[in-house]
DNA sequence: TCACAATACGAAGCATACCCCGTATTTTCG
DNA sequence: CGAAAATACGGGGTATGCTTCGTATTGTGA
């Protein structure tokens, strides 16, 4: 292992402070271990954890345009168009024009996507549970009031429809 | 605004649990408003978080292989190496072959790397900062201290070198 | 009505972020 | 010493996630 050893003296010139103290890095990481614990967990379902909260949103509107969608899961537009192409590859999301305006795309859940959902809810939410199961029980309530709070002011509402900043 | 109007009625045949109380979509909020705030702040030194937590790494190392700097800011390997290159592309980070062990390479911050990174530190700081001034300073304690212990739990560490799980 | 603004998308490009597989080099152990 | 294991990378592939620019369609106001 002589290559993880360090290979020369760092100067630590300036030391701003350490990773591990600042929120952005931990933040970073957190988002990693969940989708690796939702991968872990919903693996076998073929499925992503932005896929699967399209797929959710998409259950609840019942019809949607992709721009209505992009703002339900706060979502930039075109990531959201990439990932309901992929569901809709495989059959599980339609996309149709829609003909009342023909720049839209009415998107809808298949019945196969509305199963998948019901199918692996579950695991999802174990997924979800997982993440922040090493905090007790009032801790994860406070854990979650705070990431609302913040989330909450950095998101703009316009029409019942989450808008990003 | 017809689009933004339902298109058509939701079943909301299951209704899992709102996306906004559901822990792994608050933290990809999270991740996504630090990200926007680190390149409002940081914007202007044409650097991402990453890059920025790379040299920081970079500048406490001295010297190091990318393996060891994937682990120290918990990154794939395969990641890094593109972050590396595009530091090195611009001249903020050298990637020298190790003659002690031809298969590493000797990864360190180039002057105009440090110089950078000091002139950006204060931005960086606030970014992060900002991310969570929202909740009282004892809040941002409790709330860095619960991240904190989530991410430790889900590290694995090896000769002082963080390691992914 | 008719130019103009607003809207919904699409395409292209860059940067994470991960996977798997293959290659080169080094270490280890029989 | 020599085969096998371990290690450090590289390449290819997929999926976010964002920006900018361009296009088509719809809504609006003079």
């Amino acid at each position: 292992m002589a290559s993880r050893t360090r290979m020369g003296r760092g100067k630590a010139a300036h030391r701003p402070w350490p990773l591990a103290d600042r929120p952005g890095f931990l933040i970073r990481r957190l988002h990693q271990i969940h989708v690796a614990l939702f991968n872990a967990a919903c693996g076998e379902f073929e499925i992503t954890p932005v896929q699967y909260s399209l797929l959710s949103a998409l259950a609840e509107r019942g019809v949607a345009d992709q721009t209505t969608l992009a703002a339900d899961v706060s979502l930039d537009r075109t990531t959201t168009t990439g990932a309901l192409k992929r569901l809709a590859a495989r059959r599980l999301v339609e996309r149709a024009v829609n003909d009342d305006d023909r720049r839209a795309r009415a998107c809808r859940a298949t019945a196969e996507g509305l199963s998948l959902l019901a199918k692996m809810e579950a695991a999802a939410r174990s997924a979800h549970r997982d993440t922040i199961a090493l905090l007790s029980k009032s801790e994860q309530k406070l854990f979650i009031s705070f990431m609302q709070r913040i989330v909450d002011r950095n998101t703009i509402r316009q029409d019942g429809a989450a808008v990003l900043v």
